[in-house]
DNA sequence: AATTGCTGAATTGTATGCAATTCGAAAAAA
DNA sequence: TTTTTTCGAATTGCATACAATTCAGCAATT
């Protein structure tokens, strides 16, 4: 499973996961945001419960949490799609994760605790060696592992909990990013320049630091789907 | 309603308002947020079931999309309590709030269509010929009519979205603010620095403005408790 | 040809019954 | 007295049946 997917629960959301809805949920999710499920595929009620072999009822209150939670879009009496945002809602998107994400880093360099900051310092090195190797989907995960640690050590539990939703969110719309692996040498360089921030306690240049890495990576994308 | 209600639908759920389970999550959140259903009260399927005159069915549905919108709390087979946040988390929600509010506020400064700053105006307006007429109800519905307009002046529809959410979040825990007629007074002082910075274009002044006017917010909120 | 209005098959919305789990009070043990 | 255990009642989780609505296709009309 994407380390990305909420594993950690959302909102309201912590029963220990025994649920036929949640495990629904959590396999649904992470098959949007892996892009098995494609944005704008139909999420039928009865050909889901045969697949998982359940009635519709535990697939329907996933499909509902995954409403609420923006991955799908369900309108009364029809099919529940995969969301499929327009290019200015997504621009919106990236607009507030780049703010949510420098919030974060920016709070981390005042609150982190030493073990933290080793933690991220770790996975900033794990990434470092995996610039060459290039498994792009162990990239991805040490990767979000990496932003985890950061969103945890602005030591909010809510901030925490909306920047990995609006990361979540963004997530089908930027894949097979990871597979540029000049790409992935400049992303370093970016995050070094946050690490190093983060370390000496610099609020305002880990802020506008991470601000920056995620501009960045907005280009990227933009700049991925002109190509297509 | 109150106008802080979802009444425009959270992000995937956007029917013509005909269901019976979203008829029930509107009601229910707008008993929530105005503290008929007190934090900690237990939502009771068959109960509920039974007061609104339908099967648990759709009772069931909407306390699921209330608990993704993080104003319940539900376990596996124990009943769903109304969220009752630590006193860590809602600083935390507030600290969020207040960086949210302020970001509004300053896109809203850079991009509201000149309608839009009439609107502002005219609620602004509005709210100073009440704070002597102290109609606390109808001065809280107003006062959500003016942050709106700052949350859509924003031109960014995610970004007013988690805004909303997040202030209807914390609504449970500021009720009884408005009957406070002094900090009525003062609240439109501070409301009138973001209005005139947004009237002139001037984003950064906004976003500081209405950020020291959450900070207040807050701190009314605090004082508010230890009086208690 | 394009549009409108039917019709029934397919899909979603709701009700209800049963299974699984939790909770509380009383009994048993320390 | 305090703690633990047991067991039945109450509540939630899931399956299934039925009702309400939508949609595709075709026919009738303009």
């Amino acid at each position: 499973m994407s380390m990305l997917t909420p594993g950690a629960n959302p909102p309201g959301i912590s029963w220990p996961r025994v649920t036929r809805a949640e495990e629904l949920r959590l396999q649904i999710a992470d098959e949007i945001v892996r892009g098995a499920l494609a944005p704008g595929a139909a999420l039928d009620e009865f050909t889901l419960a045969r697949r998982f072999a359940v009635s519709r009822t535990p697939v329907r209150e996933a499909i509902r949490l995954l409403a609420a939670s923006g991955l799908v879009v369900v309108r009364a009496h029809r099919a529940a799609v995969v969301a499929r945002p327009s290019a200015e809602q997504l621009a919106g998107m990236f607009e507030v994760m780049a703010e949510l994400e420098a919030l974060c880093a920016g709070f981390a360099a005042e609150r982190m605790t030493s073990a933290e900051r080793r933690a991220l310092e770790d996975f900033h090195e794990e990434l470092r060696v995996m610039i060459q190797s290039g498994d792009p989907q162990r990239y991805h995960e040490v990767n979000e592992a990496f932003h985890n640690t950061i969103y945890n050590g602005a030591h909010n539990t809510y901030l925490a909990e909306i920047t990995l939703s609006t990361r979540a969110r963004v997530q089908p719309f930027r894949r097979a990013q990871f597979r540029n692996l000049g790409r992935l040498a400049k992303s370093h360089i970016e995050h070094d320049r946050v690490v190093q921030a983060i370390m000496r306690g610099e609020q305002g240049i880990a802020s506008s630091a991470m601000y920056a890495h995620i501009v960045t990576v907005r280009e990227e994308y933009e700049h991925y789907t002109e190509t297509i």
